[in-house]
DNA sequence: GCTTGCAATGCAAACGTTGTCATTAATAAT
DNA sequence: ATTATTAATGACAACGTTTGCATTGCAAGC
């Protein structure tokens, strides 16, 4: 190709500004960076930094990568989702993302994974991993195989939880791990609606093959069995992270013989679904029945009721996963250093759980002309 | 400090394969990359990928950029918002410029744009810009001030129409700018709920500032007026993007003497409140009154009733800005070509529009029991 | 006056990859 | 057998910045 390799003049590089002022284009590049600025003489830094910015120079990104032999910016793979922004997990744990990685002087690199036939696993993230300096692994979930090619993975990297096939022990794993304490939050969301006098609780999952949603339930699950009030199987419903499924799910639990008086909700997109088909089935929130979310996202406080919920310390899960990172690329001795991480998530209680008034039969209404 | 200078003998680089082949750097190159691998006998091809793939080698970054004067990655500038990713807008723009950039092999790099006060705005883009060939402006509006400064900027951008000042005509800016055509998706709302046989309309518009909501207005306006129905000054309610602003919006219309039959809403977040705070107070959608969003987002189909709306073509914006900066920053010499998009938004007609039924008032409410 | 120390700068050697050019070996054409 | 042609590889010079070391003044201490 015709790619003329001749002198470029309008290349403003650190050279040409050391040209143009007769110094050397180590005092130039001394003059341009604050750590060294106090080695070159006020007078002059200030002719060479006029001159830079006149010119609007910026050093070379290539050249300073490979001087200094990495690259303080982090990859972040996320599914290959058209919407993946909009549910909580992702987006909220991307803004925290940028924001931990902006106060460390951080660049973020947002990557999908391609997952091509031919191409296996490893070398797809080694692609990845070309351009930063460390992963934040955030995509599909990954079978023991791939965590298994994974192991030789020589750059910093941290896995969400969320992306762990359920039984595999987080710590015996040998990567870095970020996750929410799914467990204990769940258990609080029972625990609540025990408190609150519910004990006919039925439960709207997420699908099966999540770990999270696994872990919700067995929290909530267990809870309800201490209290000797462990839901009926048809109180049961298993579906997707969705209002759909929300929708889908209460109603064919409230076509049953008997009613719960309250619902914990793997999600809020979930509760948000279950709270709007409740009302349609003539079924109020709160009124006639209690619904608990998970999350904390826009939907909890834009519902009507707003929904109590269990607020995701995301922000707090990104920041961690930066600090991982940027930690260990520091020092790549200590990267092989496994930590695991079980953020507490707090609960929010808001108007869509109420105790339950037994003196009035729960799930009353002029004659249950119930839509169903 | 006392980083070691000495021998890396992990450090696995082209040389380091290339010395346990015995054969010469070259080759290894060649053999590594797919536009040359055809150079290199075939067994010998094998040989070097293979023993390439055991020790995990990638090529560095640093010296690949420097060598080919420029890096496959272009950086999207959003605000520094804890809830950006969640507003239609950012969420499915960045979706689809990971869409765009991943089929031409471009990375993305995100970065939110931190204003300092001693820092200028050309000298925070070209911050920005260092680690990338390009650059899509996606963050606050800009004022013509700073629009100046960009003036000097010299590597690829393109700015989104929604971050111009209002009054500044996006073809004779000189910078590539994609932007939705906002005046004829309002136009087409307006058209439909006059179709409909709706004069009565109320217009809950977006924040006074923003130029989307300024050419939504317009458009809503004109084709009214054109009709004859210029709709009432207190049937008019500027606020937010917000569901709260709906809410608020649609109960001080409500409470006015006479009452608009539809609503046109600058986003459909006002759609939703308004649809909420509407149903609040008894009046119902779509039996009461037609409510018509902009955006087609997820709130569009998940709210009850189903939201016509206007569909923003966020992937083809988005595809289309990635498009300008990958050609451009193709050719260097090219990059002054000015290319304004006004990208066709389509309407989707859903259940939350009716046609006006003249016989009966149209604000009728219980005795009227329709359910239609 | 001679060393010592410090401040300011220049010199030159990396960093790891790629493309050009030259070199060698192998094959075809005369 | 000799030359022309092609295939496969090696040698080497860039790319632009950073940094250890060397150098030059210049002031202060003996």
């Amino acid at each position: 190709m015709a790619r003329s390799r001749s002198i470029r003049p309008d290349k403003t590089g650190i050279v040409q500004i050391a040209a143009s002022l007769g110094v050397s284009p180590s005092t130039v590049s001394r003059a341009l960076r604050p750590e060294t600025a106090h080695l070159v003489r006020a007078d002059r830094r200030k002719q060479i930094m006029d001159l830079a910015e006149q010119k609007h120079f910026s050093p070379n990104l290539g050249a300073r990568i490979m001087r200094k032999g990495m690259h303080a910016t982090l990859t972040v793979v996320v599914p290959l989702d058209e919407n993946i922004f909009f549910s909580e997990y992702y987006g909220r744990f991307l803004a925290g993302t940028l924001h931990a990685a902006a106060a460390r002087g951080w660049g973020v690199h947002i990557s999908t994974l391609r997952r091509e036939e031919d191409t296996n696993f490893r070398q797809a993230m080694q692609q990845m991993g070309m351009d930063s300096s460390g992963i934040i692994y955030l995509a599909e979930p990954l079978s023991r195989l791939e965590l298994d090619e994974l192991k030789g993975y020589r750059r910093p990297i941290v896995l969400a939880k969320s992306t762990l096939p359920q039984e595999v022990d987080v710590r015996e794993l040998g990567f870095s791990v970020v996750g929410v304490d799914n467990l204990s939050g769940a258990r609080s969301v029972a625990s609540l609606l025990l408190q609150l006098g519910h004990t006919k609780i039925g439960l709207l999952l997420g699908p099966e093959g999540s770990r999270d949603a696994h872990e919700r339930k067995q929290g909530y699950l267990e809870m309800l069995q201490n209290a000797g009030h462990l839901p009926r199987p048809e109180w049961i419903y298993s579906g997707a992270f969705s209002a759909e499924s929300g929708r889908a799910g209460i109603e064919q639990i409230l076509q049953g013989a008997e009613r719960p008086t309250a619902f914990c909700c793997a999600n809020d997109e979930i509760a948000f679904g279950a709270m709007q088909a409740a009302h349609v089935a003539g079924v109020r929130c709160p009124d006639d029945i209690s619904i608990v979310g998970f999350d904390d996202g826009l939907w909890a406080t834009a519902c009507r009721p707003a929904l109590t919920t269990i607020r995701q310390p995301l922000a707090d899960l990104a920041e961690r996963a930066v600090g991982l990172i940027v930690e260990s690329a520091g020092n790549p001795g200590r990267s092989r250093g496994v930590i695991v991480d079980d953020m507490p998530a707090p609960m929010m209680i808001r108007d869509s759980t109420r105790p339950l008034r037994s003196t009035r039969p729960p799930v009353g209404r002029h004659d249950q002309a119930g839509r169903a």
